[in-house]
DNA sequence: TAGAAGTTAGACTGATCGGTATGAAGAGTC
DNA sequence: GACTCTTCATACCGATCAGTCTAACTTCTA
């Protein structure tokens, strides 16, 4: 492939993530996106066949990309109890942070829109993106629980619980609200600091001698 | 109007809650609405207007019957430290119960798909719905600061925690997944007890002497 | 420099759909 | 039974849009 051929079809993929992110998938003509991404409709479909392939593409890898920001949560190994909230604090933000940049948003309200239309696009989306960031989050957990720093009996439970602490009302005020209610930075610090300690307080070791 | 009329209408507005819960605003027309209600295209233009119109007073008549189920939550004045843990999980399962019905989640993703659409609908639905539930949570929460009976000293975050806690995972799953993915009632009792747990410790009057 | 591959503008097709128009048939009232 | 309001089926209009076709133009390559 040539490499103005590369280019080409690049721009297309920009155009259409600025054309889908906007608003529904019906909503995008294939005219509209030739014309802004200042190519001919033939080329268009030269490239991605049809509408549903180029949406398909353009969402699988928004997806991938934005995985692979949330990998590697590992937490410093000789972390002390002490520390360990503002390491929490750090990762979560950071997690929050990434989850509400505006692309995510709107990619996030785009694929769930199109639940009924695309509903194995959505369920990649899901397993890409928002599970694995629990997934990860519950494999750091058992680590803590595993050195005695944290009582987490159920690391997956617990890093739901996590999750859902700091992302489920800045992620749903967007939902329903738009991008102007994306939180500030130092609203998502507050809360982020406020969920994580309430989090700690029901994971904490010393706290709650109930065993057995 | 003749009760025969408002049959028809009503038939139009069940047969268009069934049509656009089931997919898009898009995939909906009008002869099909008209033809699944067993009424003429005309008598559907006579009463609504426009599909646009249609769809907005099929929603927020839906958000309204809706979000009179979630009202007073208000928690028995007798309540002892002990009964907490239970009360607050029957009140939170009945919270949670409302929203996974299949009718509500269908609502909640189809509004949210249309924010770009209708961004006035949506902020409606949602201040009718999610947000009128954290704030009759936050009341409870107060009075039972106020009771000494917890330790709330910001109700309004508190609320939106809790609620997140229960809501969060099993919402977000249905959003991505479809309604296959609705929990069980057993599922829904667990899930609410650990949430509920997580929460309390949080809030707990004796664990944290940290005043001031 | 000739041919192949890539690209273009623009017309076109076929289908869909929101909304309107028409003109007649039911159903209630006096 | 005349009059009115409601409802009906159906055809129609205008616009939109995914996808195809054509015929020419450009850009690599050999």
């Amino acid at each position: 492939m040539r490499p103005s051929s590369v280019a080409k079809r690049q721009a297309v993929l920009e155009a259409a993530e600025q054309a889908f992110l906007a608003a529904h998938y019906d909503s995008v003509t294939m005219d509209d996106l030739a014309m802004s991404s200042g190519v001919s409709k033939q080329t268009v479909y030269a490239y991605f066949g049809t509408k549903e392939k180029l949406f398909i593409e353009l969402v699988t890898s928004m997806t991938r990309l934005a995985g692979d920001g949330v990998h590697h949560v590992a937490m410093d190994p000789a972390e002390s109890s002490d520390g360990i909230a503002a390491s929490l604090e750090s990762i979560l933000s950071r997690q929050l942070a990434t989850v509400l940049q505006p692309r995510m948003l709107q990619l996030r309200r785009l694929v769930i829109g199109e639940v009924p239309r695309f509903p194995e696009l959505a369920r990649a989306v899901f397993e890409h993106g928002p599970q694995r960031a629990v997934v990860a989050l519950a494999q750091m957990l058992a680590d803590l629980d595993a050195r005695g720093l944290l009582s987490v009996p159920d690391p997956a439970v617990a890093a739901s619980q996590l999750n859902w602490l700091v992302m489920g009302a800045p992620v749903n005020d967007v939902m329903f609200l738009g991008g102007d209610a994306i939180m500030s930075a130092q609203a998502q610090r507050d809360h982020v600091e406020a969920a994580v300690a309430a989090f700690l307080s029901s994971v904490q070791r010393a706290a709650d001698p109930q065993t057995g």
